[in-house]
DNA sequence: ACATTATTGAACCCACGGGTTCAGATGCCG
DNA sequence: CGGCATCTGAACCCGTGGGTTCAATAATGT
């Protein structure tokens, strides 16, 4: 959705054509979402110095002075969308992991262990996730603090959850005593390393690999 | 070396001042070289975007118009600066995997593969190394290629050298039989993922861990 | 109906920086 | 010494794009 800069004029709803538009149906916060969208979309695209925000305007369906009237200037735009995704992203990450307090604590981890490898890697292979990550560094030197902000609500989150469940495994006596900690760092190391050396590869071996890897090292 | 701008005002080589200068001792070559270290320091500090030529002119202690007359525009400034840099960050890892040669194939690789696992992590984190990555990856939107090369010259030469390296062990019975590539890649993976956990943990830890899990998960 | 608020398009201002030009200055080589 | 190549500094040109202004317009609430 929102790729289409004309989406505002197909929008089925009439009565929302050319210019002007008082307190339209689509209250306040819904165009600052679509304009954050927007500037997340063109953002990924083309990376921040080649983006004008005249593009980020027409990719949200939207003039100029209204973007400014939303957000302050483009820093504030590239910093809110970004960290708006990154949120997002580490939600969807979060949920996977939680799939690992229904872990019987007499049943072999095998089986759940590589699933939540598998999700994460999905999750971690999408457009968005692999965007937010582009970002964030992209601009690492420019907004230290945005990339630390990304970490935050990303990975150090996952690693954080990741640990608390391996440590309840790990008391259950289904992986050996570590520090669970350097265990999740482990994990997801082995899970999205291969991504950089082979961008293309089957998530799925992938993870496999890294799941029964991981055990090899940390099982009993 | 490189990182101090003033190298070229230390030297002892007088009548080296002020304005004006034909063909001067230090070659034609040495001069350019002494631009791309001045552009790779800036760009590093700076960012691609953020950093202005004549900056880099100053930093090399030279003026714009020679910073033209060896390389054509901005870009090629970039690239050639930060694929000089990855050649040599390139080089200084593969000259640490090769250390591997001299395993006797009788013996425990373990320590071997820890004093890999710390050199390598040695020089994965100097500031050289770090700026690297960070400005390859930073404009990967905008030089696509850039980006490959560098990896081309770094990550994927040194996980070759490694798994030719690790094939030998395993094929000399001293690691259990596995892909080496693959485990090349896991070896890695344990000892870089960390650096974007902590990146300031203590190196020779982290690669101490790096190397222990390893060895669980691929020792015989 | 009327004031209010949000929006629009287009024009505008202006700083910044990539790249060039040019007249001097300087060292090297024959 | 004279021709050649190189370098310098400073000025210059100019495209780009961030951010603003403004009159016009349209929806909303009362």
């Amino acid at each position: 959705m929102c790729s289409l800069w004309f989406s505002h004029y197909t929008e089925p709803m009439g009565s929302e054509v050319s210019t002007g538009g008082g307190r339209t149906a689509r209250g306040r916060i819904e165009r600052r979402q679509a304009i954050l969208d927007g500037a997340f979309a063109v953002f990924a695209r083309r990376g921040y110095a080649q983006t004008c925000v005249k593009e980020i305007a027409q990719e949200a369906g939207v003039a100029k002075p209204t973007v400014y009237s939303h957000l302050n200037d483009k820093e504030s735009l590239y910093r809110e969308a970004v960290e708006v995704a990154a949120d997002r992203i580490g939600a969807r990450s979060l949920a996977v992991v939680e799939q690992l307090r229904e872990v019987a604590a007499d049943s072999d981890p095998c089986a759940p262990l590589t699933d939540v490898a598998r999700d994460l890697l999905r999750v971690f292979s999408t457009p968005d996730a692999r965007a937010v990550r582009q970002l964030a560094c992209a601009e690492a030197a420019q907004f230290p603090e945005l990339a630390a902000s990304v970490r935050a609500r990303t990975t150090l989150r996952v690693r954080s959850a990741l640990a608390d469940r391996l440590a309840r495994i790990a008391l259950a006596g289904r992986l050996r005593p570590c520090d669970p900690e350097v265990a999740a760092e482990h994990f997801l190391s082995l899970l999205t390393g291969p991504l950089e050396y082979r961008p293309d590869a089957a998530p799925d071996t992938v993870a496999a690999q890294a799941a029964d890897v991981f055990l090899r090292a940390y099982g009993t």
